[in-house]
Parts: structure tokens; sequence; C-alpha cells
DNA sequence: ACTCCCAATTTGTTATGGCAGTTGGCTGCG
DNA sequence: CGCAGCCAACTGCCATAACAAATTGGGAGT
């Protein structure tokens, strides 16, 4: 190991690597609330060191993906209700504007592109895919932003996709997932027709949606 | 250094302070945009090794108060026109709602701490000090938002003000400051009211103004 | 059977050193 | 005088090891 740093290759470096996977992982909701993770754990797995693993992580906890108690230990966040509530007012207040920013640069090709994901999305529902239809979910959601053409407010929106994933996908379990994404078609249906307020109001409450299933 | 590695003080553990101290000046401003950070130096200057500097400055780069070049190099960042403007709006989405949030909570008390703060800021104005300027604006908004009782979007606002301290900072010398906190008077006077769309509308002139400013 | 305590293990923190890529200036040529 | 190419210093990345705190588990005592 001392030989072969194996300093940059294709990609990015070392820890980049370790991010980008915890990163989807968490993202799509492939590890549960509460899981702790650690330091030589993460290493071994990704077969790194401790320092890259530790890069990884915490830059993972500075964007509210992990959190980190008071003694360094890291675990997936265990989200209260009233955090996951205000998330979700966060994406609406983001997501609401990223989609009226969208609008008016919304051409047929895009449409187009979102019905596809959006039949992706119902292939995964009838899988009984958690992690698949969050992550297809989220791709519908990033397609329409990236019309938008502000780069800063997309990051806002995926580090708070980023917090609130494993929780999502916690409760995707417990909710009976048989509808088809009927939002989503509220929202093609509005930009078809230019209807801004149409598709403000479908946004939010396809943002806002899904939280009234929850128990605590 | 080997035989008294200073594990942990009454505070947190080193890196934190290195964190809090490089974030507070930056977010006052009291780094030029495109100043360049190493690690080396940042240890030297902390009396620390380059671990617990790496630590803190990659932090604020996942932050977005710093940036870093594809080689790893780290500096603040020299934000665009357009980049400004955005973080400009999504400044004016979290802190009208924040603001509205912590309306119905505002007391009295609140009330005068808001006006002592404000005579700070006039303070401030007179003796031309950039960095107090902005320390003293910022915690007239934290105060505020903080009634809203809404950590997750407090927090997220404070990110953008760390993103934007250094520019905004570059741009207060070259703007003449000799206007007392006008908008400021107008949040004020709508939260005396109770005045929903009055103080809205002000938070949003507050936040926005400012930007008029530019030649790039 | 339950509680308390201590020791072994786990885990995070930091300093250090070697390695590789980058940078900036300097030399030498046109 | 200007520019290309090169070299030395600088800088970041990673593995490793020593250390301290926290956690855990079992054993002793009640």
């Amino acid at each position: 190991m001392l030989v072969n740093p194996k300093p940059s290759e294709a990609g990015q470096s070392t820890h980049d690597k370790v991010y980008r996977t915890l990163r989807a992982r968490i993202m799509h909701g492939e590890i549960l609330p509460g899981k702790s993770l650690t330091l030589r754990g993460v290493g071994k797995e990704f077969d790194v060191s401790m320092t890259p693993a530790r890069e990884a992580m915490r830059r993972l906890v500075a964007e509210g993906a992990l959190s980190m108690s008071l003694s360094g230990r890291v675990s997936t966040p265990e989200l209260s209700n009233e955090r996951l509530e205000e998330l979700a007012a966060i994406r609406a207040l983001l997501e609401v504007e990223l989609a009226s920013r969208a609008l008016p640069r919304a051409h047929m090709a895009l449409i187009d592109r979102l019905q596809s994901i959006n039949s992706g999305i119902t292939e995964q529902v009838v899988k009984q895919d958690g992690a698949g239809y969050i992550r297809a979910n989220l791709e519908f959601h990033r397609t329409l932003y990236l019309r938008a053409q502000a780069p800063a407010m997309l990051a806002m929106a995926e580090t708070v996709w980023l917090q609130i994933g494993p929780t999502m996908r916690a409760l995707y379990s417990r909710m009976r997932r048989n509808e088809p994404p009927h939002n989503h078609r509220l929202i093609i249906a509005a930009l078809k027709a230019g209807d801004e307020p149409g598709l403000r109001l479908a946004v939010r409450m396809d943002v806002t949606h899904g939280l009234r299933h929850l128990a605590t």
C-alpha cells in the first residue's frame, strides 16, 4: 500500500468516490435511519485508510446527510416530526420557485422526458423497490429543475433531499404505495398548459405529500 | 508535540476551533474574494498540524464558504453576478418565510432588542467598519429569525450568508454607505403593526438591496 | 436475578512522513 | 524584448501509528 498510493485516476481522488457512493446510498434511502457508521468500517469496505473515509463522512455530516454525536460517532439521522415538516417546507419553498423558473423554458422535449421518467416511477412502484422509487422520483424533479438554470438553488434542494433520504425510505415501507404518481401528472399538465399557478400548486402538493403518515 | 496532543479541552476538538474562527472571518467578510488558503498555512497559524486544518477547510468547502480548484487548492470564492443574484433570491425565499413565522411570536422584548441592534449597526456605519457592519446586520436578522423556531431553515439561511460573506464585504467598500438601515426600520414597524405583507416586503427589499451596485 | 463497576475493545482525533501533481519563476533561445 | 520550456519549491492526498475517550461486556457483589 505504501508503494502505490494511486494518486489521481480518471475520476477524482479516493475520498471522492467514497463520498459519492455514500451520498447516493443515503439520498436513495438505502440506509435506514439510526444506522451508525464507523471510520474503520467504511474504510475497510472501500479498501482505503481512515483518512479518506473520515473526509467523506465529515463532508456528509456538514451537508446534514449524517449526524454526529458529541463523541464524534456518526450515524444516519433520525428526524423528528417537526424537523421533517420543516424540511418539507423548505422543499416547497425552493422547488416551487425552481419549477416556476423552469416553466418558461420547458419545451416539448423536456415534457416527453418527464413522462418517460414518470412511467419509470410506476415501474418501481409495481416492483415495490423503495430505493428505486426514490431515485426515479428525484430524477423527475431534478430533470425539471435543471431547466431553471439556478445551480445554487438546485444544490440547496438536493441537500434537503439528502437529509430526508433515510427517513423517506423508512416511511415508504409503512405506506401502502399503490398509487401511480398523481401529482406528477398534474405537474406535467401544468407545464403543457403554461399554467404557473397550477404548476406551483402541484409541486407544493407533491413535495408536501407523504408526510401525513407519521406516528413518531 | 508528540508528548502533549491536548486531546479535548472545555470546548470542542481542535479542528472545531479552527473551523469556527475561519467561518466567522468568512461570514463577516474579513477575507477578500479570491484569497487562497493552504493547509500548512492555516495549520501554522493555529498551531496545529495539517489534519485538523484540512478538516476545517473541507467542511467550509462543503458548506460553500470556500471553493476548491480541481487540484484541491482552496480559496475564498469569487462569485459571478448571476450566482450572487441567485443567492440573494434564495435569501429572499428563506428569510421572508422565517420573518413571517417569527411575526406571531414577536413580543415587545424582541422588538426592543432589534432596535438596540439597529442602533449598533448605525454605529458601525459611522465607524466605516465593514466587517462590524456585516456582523451587526446579520445579528439583526438572526435575532428575528430565531423566533421562527425553524432551525433547519435558519441554518440554510446562514449557509447562504457564509457564501456571500467575502463578496458582500468587497461590495461594501465600493458603495458609499452613509444610509442608516432604512429597511430595518420598516421591518420593525411591520412587526409592531403585525403587518405580515408589509413585513414580507420589507425583508425582501432588505435582502435584495445592495446588489444593484455591480460592475463585474 | 439484578446492579454496579472495571477492564478490554472499539472508535474518533491528531501528528507525521512520503509521494505526486501543480505552480510560478527563471533561464535560454528566438 | 518576448516566449517556450524546465526546475525547484509548494501543496494536497493518503497511510500509518500513538493516544484518549467512550462504549461494551462480563464478572463480582448484593
